[in-house]
DNA sequence: TCTGGGGTCCTAGGACCC
DNA sequence: TCTGGGGTCCTAGGACCC
């Protein structure tokens, strides 16, 4: 007999990824409540199932969680995305040995392609995987399989919540589907977000499967576009390709809340410094150029005592650049526009766009400069290989060093710029030996 | 006192051109 | 000069994701 061959879909996502790396060095915590914060421990970005068992709240402010959770000892840590960084790198070195083609969607998540394998019992493949990166990592993920990319969401959610699945649930038939999709939350459907459950509320749809019994004009005439290939994909019609969600960055974005609120223009200065040269450095990494650079600052908005004020503004380059210097100083130029005094800056950020490939760059006559190019190439170049053999921020420009002092009385780095009061070691790095010549 | 950061895609509306 | 209509491009804002 024909055996008609299904394309199936993997994700594989790690079980609160940031918690469970953290985890992985302390194993002291498992079983106890353990949440990780977002930048100057601001809020709550991650948390343990203990965690989310008594209540916490994802973001919630880190201040009140505190103050709520005083007598539930729940440990807390400041993010550590060097090591988030380098546990991920684990699991995806792990997948593409295991999967055909391997996408990865987020630092905790990737899409598998499973063209190729129908002969294998999948769903033990599955077992399997899951078991390797636990066993290789440490890390507990939940795998879901299924026909399209929204259902393999589903699945994976059947995964992490329901023990019997063994960490891999895999919906290969119909049947399967419709049972699935009939228990399954609308407002917890991959794309359907909070405007859009409140409108799925108000139209008595609760589950997945009332959303399949609408007719598609309805969906499109409510949801837009984006609704009905949600629509279409629970249905069971594969309509996301898996390319789309993995081309180069359109737009490269380095934004930070400053650890207190700011009004010097200097110190305004060295931050958007710092994130422009983060922003070139990106753009080198994928090897393209950007030709429209943005700069923007703003007042804290929950202050509402004090005045506030934000702006934002673009510059075009005459040639499309990765070259820190470029960036930068197109970054001076508008803060220049946009500062105002008097005012308490609270957050700030550099935004790169118009990118394209660094070997199409579209030159200008009338500025371009192929000797300055070409120097610049070379600068930029040395500068990222002292940096990647030596350590990030080995070399820096001038205009990056913060001028502040530690309560020591220290001169900061300006890496000290964000709070990160309660980070745990980098456990992934290799240790450095500092040899001192005489 | 303390409230994250980095992306994508879609749509509506305005400007402009023919 | 007047008026209408259709197409395209750009941008801001909104919705979504992790």
């Amino acid at each position: 007999m024909r055996r008609l061959f299904v394309k199936m879909y993997g994700l594989v996502d790690c079980d609160n990824c940031f918690v469970s790396c953290e985890r992985v060095f302390r194993p002291d915590l498992e079983g106890h409540p353990v949440v990780v914060l977002s930048n100057n421990d601001g809020c709550v970005i991650s948390r343990s199932r203990e965690a989310k068992d008594i209540g916490i709240r994802m973001g919630m402010p880190y201040y009140q969680m505190r103050e709520h959770y005083r007598d539930k000892e729940v440990t807390a840590f400041s993010s550590n995305y060097e090591l988030y960084g380098n546990m991920s790198n684990r699991i995806m070195n792990i997948l593409r040995e295991e999967a055909p083609i391997v996408m990865q969607y987020s630092i905790d998540e990737a899409f598998l392609d499973l063209n190729g394998m129908e002969n294998i019992n999948i769903k033990e493949w599955g077992e399997n995987l899951s078991l390797k990166i636990l066993k290789c990592v440490g890390m507990p993920v939940s795998i879901g399989i299924a026909k399209t990319k929204t259902l393999a969401k589903i699945a994976s959610e059947f995964a992490k919540k329901y023990p019997g699945y063994n960490k891999c649930c895999y919906i290969d038939t119909d049947e399967k589907r419709e049972k699935a999709i009939k228990v399954f939350p609308i407002d917890d459907v991959w794309g359907i977000g909070r405007k859009n459950s409140v409108k799925m509320e108000y139209f008595g749809i609760h589950t997945a499967y009332d959303f399949t019994l609408k007719s598609k004009s309805w969906v499109l005439k409510n949801f837009s576009i984006t609704g009905v290939r949600t629509w279409f994909e629970l249905k069971g019609y594969d309509c996301i390709p898996l390319d789309s969600l993995d081309s180069k960055r359109k737009s490269i974005c380095t934004s930070r809340s400053f650890p207190n609120m700011i009004e010097n223009f200097d110190d305004i200065r060295t931050h958007i410094s710092n994130f422009a040269v983060r922003c070139a450095e990106k753009l080198r990494l994928q090897h393209s150029v950007a030709g429209l650079v943005t700069v923007f600052i703003d007042t804290n908005h929950l202050r509402y005592d004090l005045p506030q004020y934000g702006n934002g503004m673009s510059i075009t380059l005459h040639t499309a650049s990765n070259a820190t210097q470029t960036i930068v100083k197109a970054c001076f130029s508008i803060l220049c526009d946009i500062y105002k005094e008097g005012y308490k800056y609270k957050r700030g950020g550099v935004i790169v766009t118009d990118i394209c490939d660094e070997c199409a760059v579209q030159t200008d006559f009338a500025d371009y400069d192929a000797d300055n190019h070409r120097k610049m190439h070379v600068l930029t170049s040395t500068i990222d290989n002292i940096n990647r053999q030596n350590g990030k921020d080995m070399v820096v420009l001038g205009s990056q060093q913060y001028k502040g002092k530690s309560n020591d009385g220290k001169n900061l780095k300006f890496s000290n710029a964000v709070k990160r009061a309660l980070k745990s070691p980098n456990y992934t790095e290799p240790y450095k030996f500092i040899v001192k010549s005489k």
